[in-house]
DNA sequence: ATGAAAGCGCTAACAC
DNA sequence: GTGTTAGCGCTTTCAT
């Protein structure tokens, strides 16, 4: 089963008694092959295990049969699923998928994706750190089709000048919010994923804003966690948030990772959860909703997603227009949530400045 | 920014006044450029925003400077962090890497690394079903590089005849199972992915075995759980174990999703953890050990298995000969760890069959 | 329906 | 130190 030299298209011809040329229609299926001979060329393509090189194929006709993808990280299992789903996707068309990450780095990303577009593929799925004009245009001028996965880009009227499938961010977790507020929350905090590094993050705490704007409480500052260093900062980040005097008794995470840090933390500092704090997180990943106490949080299809997007992909390949698909979300009550308790003390002592709620005109930073 | 035309390396050769020979000296470092004369091109290949193309180089030099990576599925996240270490790792010299998964399937698996072979990867990481010497062989067959990862072959005596970064799966698992026989527990039950898909699983059971042999105690048939169906298929295996009359007073889990999986079963069956059933599982995913209780497991370095995948790949690809390494595990106690409780009571009623451990000659199928 | 030949972008071997 | 050129494996005209 071992051939020492790969057999080449001129090895596969020369074995059938035919030319190149009808190898390659053979292989394509392009242009008329009389039956007969047909068979006689897959047989010797069986007997000589060839499989046609890709670079010569691609150098040939540009089509390297291969899309790119970009991901913030491959630590965080959304983003895994994802991968997953478009792997397959683009399997299923006989794509391969090239892979690779940023680490959240706004400046490696671009690197990243000329590296990807370089190796000539044909289309590319992409999570960006951000979403600004530029950005976008920075991709664009490569020429390569692209789609944007979980980025949340502030909307344009008209036609979608890309393509783009997600979940609407803001307003799932307006919604989420506003299950607290029913809950009889009022003093309810915002942790999440550093926004120059996360435009799902930012688009996150906009609909936590909304919601709190909507019910007229005071909306908080958002506590931003970098995403390089999430375990150790995020015990800072929320020993702050607890330490406040006016503490929250509601905690909403924009992600799972972090609530279920959060719940772990909370806990560490002897609060009850959901007792003394409720905590809310978002994605859906299978591991928080089998934890105990169970993660509410805002479910979203993240292999679906990454289905969608290779869907969107072909479609731009095809020479079709962009579109972008607004996936649905699902908000998934769970065990770390709990009405507010009517005798939860507003103050606590122990902490010498006096820190409440703020309502900041622009995020920090 | 955007430029229609992908520019080639003989638009640059013409914008600095040289020929494509020396551009591509100075891409590559190879030969001696003048200085003067290198910059001139470094500046041409800035303005026009050059990137070779990398089909036309790996057609050329047979170097595609990417490698391919198969995984049996990137849902479990011990796969994914080990991908990221490899991604990183091999960005880091430059290569790209393709991804693809195989879902578990032995089948797939082998079609899968054939057509990684086809596009051109110049090495390959890999975690199979099974390690067998034919499939073994079927892989070495291409005559590409490659390393297995996370696989556990039998050892045989002498050189290897390939390279291999994994933990000792069989022996984490014989101490573990140690430690609970130390805890007092007498009816330890294993549960464990199917091992026909995965030859980790089988050395777990292997290990655990080993350790109840050693202590005199009754080993269990394993309860194997397909990959496929690992959510609902895992209900009717830990419905079994626990059905059982003489019920297991501690599981040893395969890896730490079923770890998870298994303790929520547990509670919704009516038992606690770990006052009725210790838990065992193995992998060491972050998520698991912040989890209430913490799931004791043996931890094995993912990320870093990535990255020394590689770099024995590299050695490979450099020429040197195949190595074997064995990267250390930790046993983690966890919350989930108790003694056995003195009064367990071996008998319990609802069950008709009387059941008990056995004792396989062979893993069953 | 099939063969012949050009050439995709690049590197390496050779000439100067 | 630099220019010239052949050709990697393939697809795709253009003939026939």
């Amino acid at each position: 089963m071992s051939r020492r030299h790969k057999a080449t298209i001129r090895d596969v011809a020369t074995a059938a008694g035919v030319a190149v040329g009808t190898v390659s229609r053979v292989l394509n299926g392009s242009g008329a092959v009389a039956p007969q001979t047909a068979s006689r060329v897959r047989q010797a393509i069986a007997v000589l295990g060839f499989m046609p090189d890709a670079a010569g194929r691609s150098l040939r006709s540009g089509a390297s049969r291969a899309i790119g993808v970009l991901v913030p990280t491959l630590s965080n299992p959304i983003f895994a699923r994802s991968l997953e789903g478009i792997e397959r996707a683009a399997a299923q068309r006989g794509f391969s998928t090239v892979i690779a990450s940023s680490g959240y780095d706004p400046v490696r990303e671009l690197d990243v994706v000329a590296t990807l577009v370089a190796r000539g593929v044909e289309g590319l799925v992409l999570t960006l750190t951000d979403t600004k004009p530029d950005r976008i245009d920075a991709v664009a001028g490569h020429g390569v089709p692209f789609v944007l996965a979980y980025n949340q880009p502030k909307p344009n009227g008209g036609a979608p000048r890309f393509s783009l499938a997600t979940v609407d961010s803001r307003v799932a977790l307006q919604e989420a919010t506003e299950q607290l507020i029913a809950l009889g929350h009022r003093r309810v905090a915002f942790l999440g994923g550093a926004f120059a590094s996360s435009d799902r993050s930012r688009a996150r705490y906009e609909g936590y804003r909304a919601a709190m704007d909507a019910a007229g409480l005071p909306a908080w500052d958002p506590a931003e966690i970098p995403f390089d260093a999430q375990d150790e900062a995020f015990e800072a980040a929320l020993g702050d948030l607890i330490g406040r005097l006016v503490a929250p008794t509601a905690l909403i995470c924009s992600n799972d990772l972090l609530g279920l840090h959060a719940v772990a933390a909370a806990r560490r500092h002897g609060l009850a959860v959901p007792g003394d704090l409720s905590v809310v997180g978002f994605d859906g990943m299978p591991m928080a909703r089998i934890a105990e106490p169970s993660l509410a949080t805002v479910a979203q299809p993240a292999r679906r997603m990454g289905e969608a997007a290779v869907d969107l992909l072909f479609g731009l390949i095809a020479g079709g227009p962009p579109r972008q698909l607004i996936l649905p979300h699902t908000f998934l009550e769970g065990g770390t949530l709990a009405a507010a308790r009517a005798d939860a003390d507003p103050l606590r002592a122990g902490s010498a400045t006096i820190l409440g709620p703020t309502k900041p005109n622009r995020s920090p930073r």
